[in-house]
DNA sequence: GCTTGACCTTACAACGGTGGGAAGCTCCAT
DNA sequence: ATGGAGCTTCCCACCGTTGTAAGGTCAAGC
């Protein structure tokens, strides 16, 4: 199987399959004598699991332990469980803070006449904040990298 | 003031503030004899409310929208309440994605034991599950750059 | 056998936003 | 006059992904 049919198998692009490879998060596959990747179904079965948990939001690093334990036949299912709750707890805080600022903006807006005068509470409450806290004790800021567009799939 | 006072008054560092000007989001300032940037009140002004967006999630390319709103004087209220708005549509839905990944660890994690045997409903997900969708009809997905931990502060 | 087009290969750059560091200059206090 | 803090520019790294360029290969049709 080529590289072009895996990633269709497998719903990893082909460009991606080789990043995967070339950072080491899957092993080199055999080649043709051309140089072409042939992959066969476990190939396939392993890019799989990877698209799985990347639509999951594991990081690659989380991936590498996942696929790790997959490996290990004889893991403990209590390994993969807290791999899987300490993500789920990442998850759910970087809902919360989405929804903190969308509960602001919304409160915002909300007081914002939103006709043609120029008063508006949103651009006065960007404008007239208070000087921010000193660096050590600002609270991490969820900025574009959270924020960013999802274009891949 | 110089760049690194502005730095400290408006919670933006000096290394980002000197990235905005690159990227042209801020003008660039006056300098000494010696080259050094100076910054008065006004642009500190300026920096803040970047800060404070920045904060709120809005992208650098919506920041310039907002900058040159809040510049213009005789700008509708409206024109700022539709970006804040159509903010919080995004906000809204990268919070449910997360959930959604959330709510689906949990589920899988629920039927774990957790404890020594190797067997695992996460990992057999992830192993097993059907084949993806052809990509013109996969959904995005929210992958490392959406879940990566914030850095900043 | 030759052409065509789809597919493969590698290598490099770009994105966004931020941090790190080097090499050199300037300012201020001692 | 010397030291150190702070400034300058410049380049590099990160992450995950896409795009593109320049070339090799395969299979089909003529």
């Amino acid at each position: 199987m080529n590289i072009g049919q895996a990633a269709k198998a497998s719903g990893v692009s082909a460009k991606m399959i080789r990043y995967y490879e070339t950072i080491e998060l899957i092993a080199p596959v055999h080649r043709t004598e051309a140089g072409y990747r042939i992959y066969d179904d476990q190939d396939v079965h392993a890019l799989r699991f990877i698209s799985r948990a990347r639509d999951l939001g594991f990081s690659v690093d989380q991936m590498r332990e996942l696929l790790a334990l997959w490996r290990d036949r004889d893991r403990a299912s209590a390994d993969v469980k807290a791999i899987a709750l300490s993500h789920v707890e990442m998850l759910e805080e970087k809902a919360r803070a989405l929804q903190q600022m969308s509960a602001t903006l919304k409160h915002l807006a909300a007081n914002c006449h939103g006709d043609g005068r120029p008063d508006c509470p949103i651009i006065e409450d960007f404008a007239n904040i208070q000087p921010p806290m000193a660096k050590s004790t600002r609270k991490p800021r969820f900025g574009a990298a959270v924020l960013a567009p999802a274009k891949s799939g």
